[in-house]
DNA sequence: TCTGGGGTCCTAGGACCC
DNA sequence: TCTGGGGTCCTAGGACCC
């Protein structure tokens, strides 16, 4: 009778290509780079992903598609197809849900699993290969405690493997890695915590909470070395998630200066935005404007609404109002909108 | 490398009220 | 008349993640 817990985190490898690769096998091997529209000729439009045969020339995701010509002439560029993407991920989710575990879904290529069982290698290897024959896709697992360390243990697993990072062997693990290596701080906090004298993971298990909270707030200063002592979140919720909010955005290939154009989009996306709300039946509480100008200076605005409402008008309304606020002076390469929800009691 | 789109959570300052 | 302290709401921005 088994008794031990574990949190397992499930991780598709290379999933946006992955699943390009499987619809057009004839790629295979050669570089691939996935984003936008396909064309890697428009500009400020960025790589979703790359193959690993683009990465040897550099490519990685997030780069423009036009530096990833420029780096790698032969790649061949495809549109990205979220709708594709969401059909893959369900399959997969569909045979995790078939195991004996609680399954909590976070985004298309990751689920956090909760399992009990005293051998928890074999249940990943049973999860690899069920994945495999049903989907064709490869996956990483990660065995931890708690999600924090199962999610790092995925990432360490990767390509393709299962690589177990619990209390027990946390500190020879993590300790001599910098801080951003921890699930949660990045560059910013990373390059703060150094200049703090806190540059390894055990550094900044060994720091005192008190000064991290001076520095970095009071959840946020103590929450640092709770990850790097290799805590984190232990329940897996299986409960669908219920979204804050929702937002639309567009990047224009080239720059507006002219309001009445701003103004026709932000039209547009408000509009948009509120019938997501519809669709997805919430109410909208508070609208904000984002507004990106050269040199790439962003900036929101936002209005709490008098009463929750679903009116496209009256968020639309409220849009270009807000739009009057922000400074318009500078030629505007991105608008958004963005919404927040009414929560559900309970 | 001239830098997407969609999210979540936290912080800090000011307004306002008691 | 001046000032205190605390609580809550609103807004703008920052950081992180996929």
């Amino acid at each position: 009778m088994a008794t031990r817990n574990w949190i397992l985190h499930l991780d598709l490898d290379q999933f946006i290509a992955a699943v390009e690769l499987l619809r057009h096998p004839e790629l295979r091997g050669r570089p691939v780079v996935v984003g936008g529209t396909g064309d890697p000729t428009q500009p400020r439009t960025v790589a979703a992903t790359a193959t690993y045969e683009a990465r040897e020339h550099g490519v990685h995701s997030g780069m423009p598609l036009r530096t990833a010509l420029r780096r790698c002439p032969d790649a061949v560029f495809l549109p990205s197809d979220p709708p594709a993407y969401e059909a893959a991920s369900e399959r997969v989710m569909a045979v995790l849900r078939e195991f004996p575990v609680l399954v909590e879904i976070w985004g298309w290529d990751e689920a956090f699993l909760g399992a009990t069982t005293d051998d928890p290698e074999t249940l990943a290897a049973d999860l690899q290969h069920a994945v495999r024959t049903r989907t064709r896709l490869d996956c990483s697992i990660g065995i931890g405690d708690n999600k924090h360390q199962a999610k790092l243990a995925s990432a360490l697993a990767k390509p393709a493997g299962v690589r177990r990072l619990t209390t027990a062997n946390w500190a020879e693990t993590m300790n001599h890695r910098p801080t951003d290596a921890l699930w949660g701080i990045g560059a910013r906090i990373s390059k703060r915590l150094a200049a703090l004298g806190y540059h390894t993971v055990a550094q900044l298990a060994a720091a005192d909470p008190a000064e991290l909270a001076r520095h970095f707030g009071p959840t946020n200063g103590p929450w640092y070395r709770y990850l790097a002592l290799g805590k984190g979140e232990a329940e897996v919720v299986t409960t669908p998630w219920i979204a804050r909010g929702h937002s639309r955005e567009t990047t224009f290939p080239q720059d507006l200066t002219d309001r009445a154009d701003l103004a026709r989009h932000l039209t547009a996306l408000a509009g948009h935005v509120t019938q997501d709300a519809v669709d997805a039946g919430r109410e909208i509480t508070r609208v904000s404007v984002k507004v990106r100008t050269t040199p790439f200076l962003t900036r929101t605005r936002q209005s709490k609404l008098p009463a929750p409402t679903t009116d496209p008008a009256l968020v639309t309304r409220t849009a270009l109002d807000i739009l009057d606020r922000h400074d318009l002076t500078h030629p505007v390469r991105l608008i958004g909108v963005a919404v927040e929800y009414t929560m559900p009691k309970e």
